[in-house]
DNA sequence: TCAATATAGTTGCGAGAGCAATCATTTCCG
DNA sequence: CGGAAATGATTGCTCTCGCAACTATATTGA
């Protein structure tokens, strides 16, 4: 099969990508360093936030923060000894464990939200046009339906 | 200050990135692996063959790696145990090292960059439009370039 | 000139996370 | 029912990489 090379303005979309994207995040990560997060706690703390009575399963936050099951044992450990998240056993089901918020982690990321997002706008959206930013979720949001489609 | 919180639109821009871009490299990264090759070394190989004499001083080698002078140090222990790299002391400084492109290394990279460049295509490129394709360069070029100027 | 400083690179250590193996529990089906 | 398979979580091992400390060389300026 015959390569089909990227033409300049597909590899100029694809160099500034990945050139920048680890950049912009570690940016980010810097501006939680006062609250003494680092993003993968922001973001497991953020996602805790959302749930149905602030907790999920271990196994159902693992998938949706991109860990294994083993990766998110090990980064529990953290939150658990700063008391920001906290473990509870399920009854129904002797195997399951929840990660629950705690009145503390949330409090916590009350607090560092406006900072993150505050990040999250100086850093990348107010230095982008609306049509850009329209372009960035439809382009990310296509890439990620075709990547689902790609496991199945 | 009171914080500008994110409209949708820009919410949605900004989670779709973020929850994509890891499985997205994840992806690219998983069809490097009939090579031999992970991401790091491909970008490492990538960057010398680009570079003059396809060699480059370590240190700045590392800066456009987006790595420290230390973990650029225990990346090279790979690449250099499979002689795709070679390291050679400068003679005008005695502190320098360069690192220099193998032909095994060379050969390897002309290899697999082929199927690199098909999975940027089906992963990325072929299911964006051609505007979203130039929104995201322009966008993420505007990205960096605000970043530069904040470390400065 | 030659001591202070800067630059290049490596090393020890520790944190984060994946894989494979393991254990406990639950579910499925013969 | 009861054994096999599936599911949830943890642990041991390993890899990558950053930080801080260190070594070696080069540059600078009093």
């Amino acid at each position: 099969m015959a390569t089909r090379w990227l033409t300049p303005q597909e590899m100029a979309a694809w160099r500034s990508f990945i050139e920048t994207t680890g950049d912009l995040m570690k940016a980010i990560e810097k501006d939680l360093v006062p609250y003494g997060l680092d993003r993968g706690d922001y973001q497991l703390l953020a996602m805790l936030s959302e749930a149905p009575d602030q907790r999920l399963r271990m196994c159902d936050l693992a998938d949706s923060l991109r860990l294994t099951r083993s990766g998110l044992t090990r980064r529990m450990e953290g939150v658990l000894k700063k008391k920001l998240v906290a473990r509870v056993q399920s009854d129904d089901d002797g195997r399951v464990a929840y990660a629950s918020l705690t009145p503390k982690g949330f409090n916590l990321l009350k607090t560092a939200a406006p900072g993150h997002l505050e990040s999250v706008r100086r850093l990348m959206i107010d230095v982008l046009t609306p049509t850009e930013i329209k372009s960035i979720a439809s382009a990310f949001g296509k890439i990620s339906e075709n990547l689902s489609r790609e496991q199945s």
